[in-house]
DNA sequence: TCACATATCTAAACGATGTTAAGATGTACT
DNA sequence: AGTACATCTTAACATCGTTTAGATATGTGA
């Protein structure tokens, strides 16, 4: 079976793994965690069942390497947002923002970011991808809020900032067009009334 | 099988949605969302696979009927929380905080709220119980917040207290130890600086 | 009291799932 | 060229939720 040497590197398929994330992520965006099946996903990758399990070990350490690199653009996107608005206040509410649009332009990734009964939160790459992007939230509030709030207030206030976008879209009572009136409220009201 | 007229009062097993649910919620305590299955549920309580889905359908409606359950209790314990607090912006706290408490002495209920993939969110029974609970938090901030603010405005802050409580525990980079300041602080946010 | 209708549960089977062990196959390196 | 190794396949397993048909107990009305 000949490989196409561009997209097929090396060994049998070529860069599997990547393929397994990448169409991984795809079914998770047409059907959902319930459409998601090893099974399906070998077959539409062109491997057998049994393939996935000596790169990722089992579902849950793939779902965990889609989830790592779902955090990975979400950084990239919190990157663009922030760069782009002024002043700092805005950049946060932007920052905030990109988790929303993300979850329309990768659905699939955006599926398991939050799912920590899917994925393995202790995973060293998955807490390292997390945490940059939090992280970034952080520093842009650092320079969002008056220099006299302290390093730990501003860490309660990017953790609930960061509860607050991904809790909405978890809530039954809370249309989908209702999201950025509310995060944008709850950023209004953590920036002017720090602690 | 001569049956305990007390508990169990008509019919083969007596009340056996009643079992299911609550048993239902003992299983879904010990192991999670995971460990639970139709089938060792139905062999802890007594009867085969097959008697559940004439009750509920499927898994998913016994489910759906737990997380009706949850937000029942929910709602008796957030009455009890705001009705020993005072002023009307402690209760809001402490309607906030009481679902944290229940994640700890209802885990089994807890776990499976704001399952959005595990439950129904459209059934008649689950939105009505759901709602109740959320109505009683916009109540309480209508109290809590000045008059000049508007029912859209307050509508807006209790939804964001409730994405915000719900969010803290799916996030992984929040200790439990953490969360009660965070919520804390928002709802000194929301409170005090009101839009 | 007894037959009948009905709600309730059982028995059995189905397709589908994730995981595992053993073996085959292709790749890379000496 | 030959060997070591990573990669993938084959096959089988236990478990899962769901469905269908049938058995059983209950409640009702004659």
């Amino acid at each position: 079976m000949p490989q196409d040497p561009q997209t097929k590197a090396t060994y049998h398929h070529g860069n599997l793994p990547d393929a397994l994330i990448e169409e991984g992520a795809r079914l998770l965006a047409e059907g959902g965690t319930d459409a998601f099946s090893l099974r399906t996903l070998a077959k539409r990758t062109g491997v057998t069942v049994a393939a996935p399990s000596h790169h990722f070990g089992n579902a849950r350490g793939l779902l965990t390497a889609i989830a790592t690199r779902a955090f990975e653009k979400l950084a990239l996107q919190m990157d663009v947002a922030a760069s782009s608005a002024e002043p700092p206040q805005d950049a946060v509410l932007a920052m905030c923002l990109a988790y929303f649009e993300m979850r329309t332009t990768e659905p699939g990734y955006a599926s398991v970011m939050f799912r920590l009964d899917l994925i393995n939160p202790n995973d060293a790459h998955f807490r390292k991808s997390a945490y940059h992007a939090f992280g970034l939230l952080e520093e842009m509030l650092t320079r969002a809020v008056p220099i006299t709030v302290g390093a730990a207030e501003i860490s309660t206030i990017a953790k609930a900032l960061w509860a607050t976008t991904q809790g909405l879209t978890t809530l039954p009572m809370i249309e989908q067009n209702e999201m950025e009136q509310i995060i944008r409220s709850s950023v209004a009201a953590h920036l002017n009334q720090p602690q």
